[in-house]
DNA sequence: CGCTGAATTCCATATTATGGACATGAGTAT
DNA sequence: ATACTCATGTCCATAATATGGAATTCAGCG
């Protein structure tokens, strides 16, 4: 190598650039670099040399390899795309993920972390199904069960399912859960503080669903931007009090975003923000 | 290195081994090798280096740097595991898939080497809908449209497309068909032909949606293993004698599964032949 | 409290990856 | 036709990079 070619003093070229990694693989580094590159759609070989700041040989040589694994696919005219390995490894990816395994390691250092009790669900049908419950260290005991279901418009878990949801969609749920039993509430009020909700890609429960208990939930997105759990942090109103519940709205979004990471979400994901407010 | 490590002396312990690529690229192939490993199920480091035939060492940073980009997971206690990275390229890829244009090489291919015409068609409701065409060099013209409509039980491709289907939806479409003008046909006489193109992955059409025409058609599956699209060959009658028929089959079939293969299928897919028979 | 079976770190070594230069090929303008 | 351009593909001497054996740490376990 003629020329000192430092990762360094490239930096500033490269966009997406390699983190360096464990030091004592960058080839593969640099192979991960091009199907990030690649991702963004087609592109010809001297551009991807140069977005990844390497010589073109070094490149072709990569991208071949790469070809060759089926990661890439080379057409002609076109440029370099994503390769067909990716849909049959995402595929297998994707059948074997199970939220709940993925969330525990989260859920348990949130639960450490706030003292309180964490919940994870999702919908299913009309309600919200609890999928697993890490008890918080206080005196005061939350009843929630998993494998129980609550309503969807009247606990913090279940609001924060439906943050993406069609205002109709709202509407008809909230009738229905009203319909049984629970304390009157006002519709137009409800509607208020969900947009708020909306825009702070986080729900509050105020002692809505059970007297004196509170929570602060947040939606879990997959890869596909979709809302396909939630967590919370619920706790007795007395450790509850609404700066705190503010205080908590990082940790538990940080938190829902990190297990949605581990889903194959990404803020750069499809679908980032765009609500799906059908019928 | 003091052990003279080549490639080939290691070949019969590696299992999926590596086609040694374009040479230039061990780390890169290696790594590739690794995530292969991982998808398998959870696997401590040992094993993997065993199954890799390397060193442990190797393996190892090998393995982080995979972990650092998220492409592989791990869990003391548990091992190496695929990681989140892999689900979203797998999305990311699947949205920008159309089976138009990765079927069209192929499609070009077929048609070139049978000399007739090729289509590529999908389900839309209740009925086949051709969204692209590759006319043969025969004087007989099919009269086929891109974007045109046909009976899905009296097509070949039509056939193809509903060979997971339960056989409960086979009769409802084939009376709804039956019912709207064309010739009687018998529903025992047509089940049988069905389940024998199950068995063959393969359906013919034998002039009964148009006289004359005969064609063969396969069904295209994705990585999940699913029917998302179908291809036929179609001639006039006089150039598709029952032989060149079963000769056609074998071509036919390999092109559709070229066309899965393009869009993440393979043999050892999830839901390779489950058929699911549903309602 | 010392095993056992794992992951992790270290470092001298030579194998592997590198990139400059050159070759080829397919459109396109002349 | 023929030269030009912009693209991918190939070669090979060089040195930087990846390698793996050995030593180390870590976490359960008996």
């Amino acid at each position: 190598m003629k020329q000192t070619r430092s990762n360094t003093d490239m930096a500033s070229v490269a966009e997406k650039a390699e983190a360096k990694g464990p030091a004592g693989s960058q080839t593969l580094m640099r192979g991960l670099d091009i199907i990030d590159a690649v991702m963004d759609g087609p592109i010809t070989l001297a551009d991807l040399a140069a977005k990844l700041g390497l010589n073109r040989s070094t490149t072709h040589r990569l991208a071949n390899a790469l070809i060759e694994r089926r990661y890439v696919t080379f057409m002609p005219r076109i440029g370099y795309q994503f390769g067909p390995k990716l849909l049959a490894l995402g595929f297998l990816a994707q059948q074997r993920t199970d939220v709940v395994q993925v969330a525990r390691p989260h859920l348990e250092a949130l639960a450490a972390q706030t003292e309180d009790t964490v919940h994870l669900g999702v919908i299913e049908g009309d309600l919200a199904l609890y999928l697993d419950k890490i008890p918080g260290r206080r005196r005061v005991e939350i009843s929630s069960r998993v494998g129980e279901r609550q309503p969807l418009t009247s606990t913090g878990l279940g609001k924060a399912l439906l943050l993406d949801e069609a205002e109709a969609r709202w509407r008809q749920l909230f009738e229905r859960d009203q319909a049984s039993g629970s304390p009157k509430a006002d519709y137009a009020a409800w509607l208020e503080r969900m947009k708020g909700y909306v825009e702070a890609e986080r729900s509050f429960d105020l002692e809505e669903n059970e007297d004196l208990i509170r929570c602060v939930a947040a939606p879990v997105r997959d890869a596909s931007g979709r809302i396909v759990a939630a967590i919370s942090v619920s706790s007795a109103a007395q450790y509850m009090a609404d700066d705190r519940m503010q205080a908590l709205t990082g940790d538990v979004r940080e938190t829902a975003e990190a297990i949605g990471r581990d889903l194959g979400w990404s803020e750069t994901a499809p679908t980032p923000r765009a609500r799906t407010r059908r019928s």
